[in-house]
DNA sequence: CGGGGAATTGAGGCTTCTCAAGCTTAGTGG
DNA sequence: CCACTAAGCTTGAGAAGCCTCAATTCCCCG
């Protein structure tokens, strides 16, 4: 069932996010890197987890992209978070949890039932990318709170920039994202149509390009600067 | 040091909550009620946590309220939630953690320092809280996102009303909120003065009313159903 | 009685929304 | 290979919501 060499030096972002937001000795890698191998396959638009249902056993997202969803009761859509490979849904730490958010694919995916906690390295992976989960939110409410349009835009896609590169799905400054104007709209609380103008605005001001699903950063690290942006960081 | 029926039956907001979201034998009320007898004051405007630094032991909020807060470069304030009686403070399940924001009292507080989880039942507690603040961070984005100001303040007193029940601080329905409407502001996304306005709207509408720091919903369950809300469940 | 923070009011401007139409692109079936 | 379609992107014009600035009033506390 241990493949000693295959196993740890097998590869995918997912993997390479979690040991890279906590150490994972072999052990740990192997147990992850078992259950990526074997993911579950999820199309587009389909629901992981469901607003006050029970939550199931914890997943990881091997590839693809999922969001945490909120649907007002006149149809108006939230999305309150982006999911990326190597994220993990449904990690609760209490007796009969329930979901407190519908997570829904956004793309074809792949998902992997990951061990529950019982290697203490697992644990710490596991209690790390929670951490982060929660200071991406806080970053989600600071920027629907405070920002303007445009910079809601550029701060989203420096979050999203730093995301993938802990995943290494970053090439250069570029990346795939899945979205339509219309989901970005849903995801910073703004209209698909000021979505769009505010769009050419970044790329007159020669912030980004963004060609099919290709997203260009010019210069992340200057856009960063005048956002007064800082990487998340949860452990010393 | 077991006092066996007084520290039992002792009681606070706090220690009440905490009973109300998950079960609490004799055992782990009686360590709660021991940590909330003896607690550190502090004093208004004090920080309990900072952004990037060490996360110390978790507290909790034995007595008035407290904020997690995020201040932008240009100065620009954003309260990312509040923290009220019987939420806990500063609880980590990795190693070496940094907290992913500031906390800071917004008047004159009781903290105490409670146990690390050792006991199956205060896990349950802990993780229970958690769950449950991590809910309100979401309501907070959705109200931030998709509802405009009036409804952003009738979606928060509806959270803050249900929150305070849950601690036994609600008479009728009506509830302290020491909350100035530059602080309210500040956790709404809005301008102090477009506040003062939307708040006589919801007065004139009779939504609510707001004497000194004592608010009044006039009907809860009607604003409620108005607003599409639904109580926040985490444990089925 | 005076000082100071908080609440209130007014006027004008900017950001974002709404509605509505036209365009572009990728995929589909004839 | 070419309509045809549907989804997504783009543009325009006008309206609404919220902000800014500035002044005034209220109220608590010393």
């Amino acid at each position: 069932m241990m493949f000693a060499k295959p196993v740890s030096t097998f590869d995918s972002p997912a993997l390479h996010r979690l040991s890279r937001i906590a150490p994972l000795g072999d052990a740990a890698r192997d147990l992850i890197a078992l259950a990526v191998r074997e993911p579950r396959r999820v199309p587009m638009r389909r629901e992981l987890l469901i607003e006050g249902r029970a939550v199931p056993e914890p997943m990881l997202l091997v590839s693809g992209w999922a969001a945490r969803v909120r649907i007002l009761a006149d149809g108006r859509r939230q999305f309150l978070s982006f999911l990326l490979p190597g994220d993990l849904i449904g990690l609760c730490r209490h007796d009969r949890p329930l979901a407190v958010s519908t997570v829904q694919t956004l793309t074809d995916a792949k998902v992997a039932t990951v061990p529950d906690v019982d290697l203490p390295e697992l644990r710490q992976a596991y209690a790390a990318s929670n951490a982060l989960e929660e200071a991406y939110l806080l970053a989600q409410i600071t920027r629907l709170g405070r920002l303007n349009a445009l910079d809601r835009i550029c701060d989203l896609m420096l979050e999203i920039h730093e995301r993938l590169a802990l995943a290494d799905l970053v090439q250069g400054d570029s990346f795939e994202v899945p979205l339509t104007q219309e989901m970005l709209a849903d995801a910073l609380g703004l209209t698909p149509v000021h979505i769009n103008r505010m769009l050419q605005q970044a790329r007159r001001d020669g912030d980004l390009e963004w060609r099919g699903s290709l997203v260009t950063l010019l210069d992340p690290a200057a856009l960063s600067h005048r956002l007064g942006r800082t990487p998340a960081r949860v452990t010393a």
